[in-house]
DNA sequence: CGATATACGTA
DNA sequence: CGTACGTATATCGA
């Protein structure tokens, strides 16, 4: 609202202001870190924050030309035809861009045929007639013409998009000599060279000023064109046509039929959700402050309506609770308030039937049958209160849904982190939540009943929206998977702490005289674990060979130092090489010992319980935090007395280790329905061997080691989508021997390179791959103009069924050997899943049935046409029993 | 103190 | 210019 009392409309030229800022900002300061530019999305956001923030709009709208195509080129062929194709990298952003206004809740205008700023000129018009005050917002100068008193133009000057010109009637007289509707007019003599429209030869603003003054009208003049004296008037009368043109062309039109009127403007909550999702993919981070600022947080503004709605628990008797819950039909949702790793409190609710009840003796003997009972159940985020409910006795069945990994499997780019983002996202309500920086809470928390009430909510609109086959992936895998997963993390693994601290006390001793070595060659003590400082150290004082390029300067990763070593041997290298290898294993070790008995859901049992997060990757697979057992060393011979402090705990036989042998390769051959690969596995010979013997033409007994190494990376590589050049590299042969590697391999299995092709190009057809057992993951960028992104974006997608399907067998087999162990009353246990590794936990005299049960069933997790090949091993630790 | 960059462990 | 992860340290700016 103004000082006249009059509702401001501000409307932005989104196009014309975003071309600036692309120009105007660094591309190299503003990319993500898989490739997208965002420089004129960030230009344009900050200008855009600011504009609303200084000029406080009522009302507001951005619009966008949708094509080059316009009435004006279908009038004139040669509009604009001088302006060169606008940068793929530009073009990419603007999608993106008004995604980001959509988030705000902006209204983003379009029409096909019409440049955006007909639109602004529309509504300009409109606006004014109905009582605003309105700002235009364009980096275009034919918009000066649609100044008035109510009608302002905000221009951006040459200093950049964030310094605006107003224009008033009085500034464009002032800059012009001539009032706003006589701009067209001044225009059209002149011509525009940015829209390629000739004006007449030697007339610049001056004369046209002058001329047009002393005229009154263009209309005048062009009758009077024979009076006009001199070259200049000859050169007009020479131009008539293209000064008619001219005017015709760069009268915005104000009567374009648009969807709405400046009142349906008026500014809306934003979506603050919706910003964070964008800015977190975009990576802005200083904008979000800057445009709560602006436009709010949308918080106060959301329906309150709903909030109020909330019902109210009711909190029964303990006997009544158990008879409530055993009535309920249909879902149940559960909410278990965890503390330290105990129920403390408990939710239900059945529909808008809500009861809670603090956790007791006499509650979990009420709800135990039912808890136990196949009566379905939603619960979000169901791991840890599936865990805490054991550890309190009760052993949850029914699991039925899990918003959280619903939303997951929808969206495994970017997973909503706690149900009230999903409460945000799916019902576009606020899940009330208290403030934890306050000690005593202005708003109070939902309660464990309203907890449970909204992750029933979430859980029908997810069961509306989600795919039949992702639906089936969270029944069938996803769901059982978490039930094992509960288990293994309840378990743990022994990890001998004596093992540990004497082989950490060993490395710190050799780190410490490799590093005294090192400073020795280079006359000075430095950090070693410093990149800044070693990048001194390598390319100043000892003026090695510049390395691959990085952000902040030079690499000196284990590669590099390699390359160096052979190129320029020095001794500083191979002994930071070794300080580097000294110094990640005691990390490991100490991060490890730290872990032990550390977990404070447990009592210390000398055992490491990790944590499975099961929406931990865009694939399928899982990943393991605190600490991450998926990545315990086992390359060197050094690195395996880690894996060897790993245990079998006291009470139990033996540890058992069962791994898929080339899963990928046989998935591989399972979807390219390759004859040679199917034979292949079928062969029983080594795999890189039969390869190695087709690819080079000899005897699978002729293959040497050489050539199986190089078949075997380029198999590997097929599976990443790597090139010629990354094999090259990989493997240190020349591009043209890689290239010739590739070509004969294809030769002889050329069904996988269709194959992979094909798969990648359903892929950008469907917006998403799927692995064997429907599970998708998106690839909104295989369709990007922005090369970097697409590319990668068909390196991942060629990837992800393979690595996904793999991932699905694995749980699977996962969950299927868990129950067996269960069901024929075996104490034996799955303590860990390295991704195409199990490691079981045998009790006494369970060895013959373990392995025949974790053999089988692993085996026979799916149906390929080629057999899955499983590995056992048997020993008192992981190292032993890893052969 | 939090975010970023680099380096490195696994499948 | 090879996919998918998590974690440690150094460094820089708020």
């Amino acid at each position: 609202m103004t000082d006249s009392g009059k509702p401001t409309l501000l409307v932005v030229d989104g196009h014309s202001l975003a071309y600036r800022a692309f120009f105007a900002l660094p591309v190299d300061n503003f990319s993500t870190k898989d490739g997208q530019h965002t420089n004129g999305i960030y230009g344009f956001l900050s200008m855009f924050v600011n504009l609303v923030k200084a000029e406080q709009p009522t009302h507001l709208a951005v619009a966008f030309d949708t094509s080059r195509h316009s009435f004006r080129t279908d009038q004139y062929a040669e509009y604009k035809a001088n302006r060169s194709e606008s940068p793929a990298e530009f073009k990419g952003q603007i999608p993106l861009l008004q995604e980001c206004l959509a988030a705000l809740n902006v209204t983003v205008l379009t029409k096909e045929g019409i440049e955006a700023d007909d639109i602004l000129a529309t509504l300009a018009t409109r606006g004014a007639a109905d009582g605003f005050d309105v700002l235009v917002c364009s980096g275009d100068r034919d918009t000066i013409q649609l100044v008035t008193d109510d009608v302002t133009l905000l221009y951006p000057s040459v200093q950049g998009v964030s310094q605006l010109k107003r224009y008033t009637p009085d500034a464009v007289v002032e800059k012009y000599g001539l009032p706003p509707a006589n701009y067209p007019d001044i225009a059209a003599l002149v011509g525009e060279t940015s829209d390629n429209l000739p004006g007449v030869p030697k007339v610049g603003e001056k004369t046209a000023v002058k001329w047009l003054t002393q005229w009154g009208s263009l209309e005048n003049l062009i009758a009077n064109a024979d009076k006009i004296t001199g070259v200049v008037g000859g050169n007009l009368r020479d131009h008539l046509d293209d000064v008619t043109r001219n005017r015709s062309l760069n009268a915005l039109l104000r009567d374009v039929e648009l969807e709405v009127t400046p009142a349906d403007l008026a500014l809306r909550p934003i979506d603050a959700q919706a910003v964070r999702d964008i800015f977190a993919r975009l990576e802005f981070r200083t904008l979000l402050p800057r445009v709560f600022d602006s436009f709010g947080t949308g918080d106060d503004e959301l329906p309150a309506a709903a909030v109020v709605a909330i019902p109210t628990a009711a909190t029964p008797a303990a006997d009544a609770l158990g008879a409530w819950a055993t009535d309920a039909e249909g879902d149940v949702a559960v909410s278990v308030v965890v503390a330290g790793g105990l129920p403390t409190r408990i939710g239900l609710a059945a529909g808008d039937d809500v009861v809670e009840a603090d956790w007791s003796p006499e509650v979990a003997a009420a709800l135990t049958a039912w808890f136990e009972s196949d009566a379905p159940k939603v619960i979000a985020d169901a791991k840890p209160q599936v865990k805490a409910l054991r550890r309190a006795g009760v052993r949850l069945r029914g699991l039925a849904f899990d918003p959280l990994l619903a939303g997951w499997l929808e969206r495994p780019s970017f997973p909503d982190k706690s149900l009230a983002d999903l409460v945000q996202r799916h019902l576009d309500e606020k899940l009330p939540e208290a403030d934890p920086t306050q000690l005593v809470p202005e708003t109070e928390g939902a309660t464990p009943g309203q907890l449970a009430w909204f992750a029933g909510r979430v859980a029908a609109v997810q069961r509306d929206e989600i795919a039949p086959s992702v639906a089936s992936v969270l029944t069938d895998i996803e769901l059982p998977t978490l039930d094992a997963l509960a288990d293994m993390e309840l378990a743990g693994v022994a990890v001998s702490h004596e093992k540990l601290s004497g082989f950490s006390a060993e490395l710190l001793a050799r780190a410490d005289g490799v590093a005294r070595l090192a400073f020795a060659e280079i006359g000075r003590e430095v950090n070693l674990g410093s990149p800044k400082q070693l990048q001194e150290v390598l390319f100043d004082q000892l003026a090695l060979p510049k390395t691959r390029k990085t952000k902040t300067g030079y690499s000196t990763d284990a590669a590099v130092l390699a390359d160096l070593q052979e190129s320029n041997p020095h001794p500083f290298l191979d002994l930071l090489l070794q300080h580097r290898e000294a110094t990640k294993l005691r990390q490991i070790i100490e991060s490890l010992d730290a872990a032990i008995g550390n977990d404070r859901t447990t009592p210390d049992d000398g055992r490491i319980h990790t944590t499975y997060v099961q929406t931990g990757s865009q694939t399928g697979r899982l990943s393991s935090t605190d600490p991450n057992l998926q990545n315990i060393p086992i390359r060197t011979e050094e690195s395996r007395r880690i894996r060897s402090a790993f245990e079998v705990g006291a009470g139990y036989e033996t540890l058992l280790t069962a791994d898929y042998s080339q899963i990928e390769m046989r998935i591989m051959a399972h979807l390219s329905g390759d004859p040679g690969l199917i034979e292949a596995f079928n062969s029983g010979e080594d795999l890189h061997r039969f390869v190695g013997a087709r690819v080079f033409g000899v005897e699978p007994a002729e293959v040497t080691p050489a050539m199986r190494t190089k078949v075997k990376a380029m198999s590997y590589g097929l599976v990443y989508g790597l090139s010629a050049f990354g094999l090259s590299k990989q493997l240190r042969i020349e591009q043209s021997e890689a290239r010739q590697l590739m070509t004969e391999y294809f030769a002889r299995f050329g069904a996988v390179r269709d194959y992979l092709r094909s798969s990648v190009e359903q892929a950008r057809v469907d917006g998403y791959t799927e692995t064997i057992f429907g599970r998708r993951r998106p690839f909104p960028d295989l369709t990007s103009m922005n090369r970097v992104l697409r590319e990668n974006a068909e390196r991942a997608a060629l990837n992800a069924p393979i690595q996904g399907s793999a991932a699905d067998i694995m749980k699977i087999a996962l969950f299927r050997i868990h129950d067996q162990l269960r069901t024929e009353g075996l104490a034996s246990r799955v303590l860990l899943q390295i991704h195409d590794e199990l490691v079981v936990e045998v009790a006494t005299g369970e060895w013959d049935a373990v392995e025949r049960i974790v053999h089988d069933r692993m085996g026979d997790a799916a149906e390929l046409s080629v057999p899955l090949d499983v590995q056992v091993g048997r020993g008192a630790d992981w190292d032993e029993a890893g052969h």
